[in-house]
DNA sequence: CAGGTTCTGTACCTATCGGTCCAAAACCTA
DNA sequence: TAGGTTTTGGACCGATAGGTACAGAACCTG
């Protein structure tokens, strides 16, 4: 009987877990956050989440399944708080404008699913295929924003939205970079105001 | 007596090396380039060198010395090139345009410096030094370039050169970012082209 | 050609890698 | 409480990691 990777048969008999999930894989995620997927170790995992090698294996499967978990859950949360933000917001362009800006914000931390992407993409073709759709859900999600933005008459009813959206994301992705390369924080505040401020006035 | 880490004295004499020096950096370069530092033993160094150990360690240490060696003669060289495209552009307008849409051409490679950053940046202080360093200098000689773009009247003179300078980065490397991710080239020259059109515009 | 020196490739070292196994512990149902 | 089942954590595994040692090859000078 195969008993790895997430099962929840039978979840009411027989000893119980000692942990939740959701902390494990936010512990594991960020040891991968820090030192990166080929530097960390089983130990450091063990160490991070507190469980043993049995539990984590029986849990979740090999590291490369655990980390295309934390990968995976990164980019779901990632994007419903984009959606959120941007069709939460009064007029779409302040919603675009913040999405640009958030690329200020992450810091030396960098973005996780950026870092995997760098590290990984070219070797690992479910890293990079996860992070290919992951990159054209933003784009859609920002050309909607996009779109309504021009309806709000606060865009250009010129352009095209979904090259314009590529165009938003590039400039967060590279505010995200240059803040992980070292930029103080205030100069790479102000790069993220001039950027939003030329690309997205009327 | 230490003969580790680029000795090149009494060359004349015993027994001459099998091997260019510069090669030997491409090559292992390029492994470091497409796997990342972690990911690359000391093996596909030696196989895609062609060396074996003990010459790779005599002539440059070790594998960390190796690579910072690598980076550096990418650095030094990246900077050299940049220096002469923009110096040397008719108009400093034009070269500037060619910045930002060089980060167009790597695609899936990517920017070795960028990767590398990256990775370890967060770990590693000398390659977080270094790369803070190179970044200091791009910006140094791209803001030179918006100085005598806003002299030859192609920028208008009220920006602040540095800042500026920066922004044009931020978006270079948000579109070598794109690239790696797997954007096709179509797409992602088009971006640049919109990038460069919005930014530069006067 | 002899002596001295450097370079080269391989064998070898220890530590650690990712992953498996399993006995004991922990819990539920009956 | 007894029986059945799952979880746990550490012992253990072969493979490979980065790095060293060294014997012999290759070359220059004199």
């Amino acid at each position: 009987m195969d008993r790895s990777v997430n099962n929840r048969y039978r979840r009411d008999v027989a000893r119980p877990r000692k942990f939740e999930e959701q902390d494990v894989l936010r512990d594991v995620r960020d040891q991968f956050w820090a030192a990166g997927y080929a530097a960390t170790s089983l130990d450091d995992l063990t160490r991070a989440s507190g469980l043993g090698k049995g539990s984590l294996y029986g849990a979740f499967g090999d590291k490369h399944k655990l980390f295309m978990r934390t990968l995976d859950d990164y980019v779901t949360d990632s994007c419903a708080g984009l959606r959120q933000n941007l069709e939460g917001s009064e007029r779409a362009v302040d919603g675009l404008r913040d999405f640009v800006l958030a690329g200020a914000s992450s810091l030396r931390q960098g973005c996780y699913l950026a870092n995997s992407t760098t590290e990984l993409a070219a070797t690992d073709p479910e890293v990079a295929a996860r992070a290919r759709q992951a990159y054209e859900d933003i784009v859609e999600l920002v050309a909607a924003a996009v779109k309504r933005a021009q309806r709000e008459g606060d865009l250009p009813v010129g352009v095209e939205s979904t090259a314009f959206a590529r165009m938003l994301q590039t400039a967060q992705q590279g505010l995200v970079y240059i803040g992980r390369s070292g930029l103080p924080a205030e100069q790479l505040a102000r790069v993220a105001q001039d950027l939003a401020d030329k690309l997205l006035r009327p």
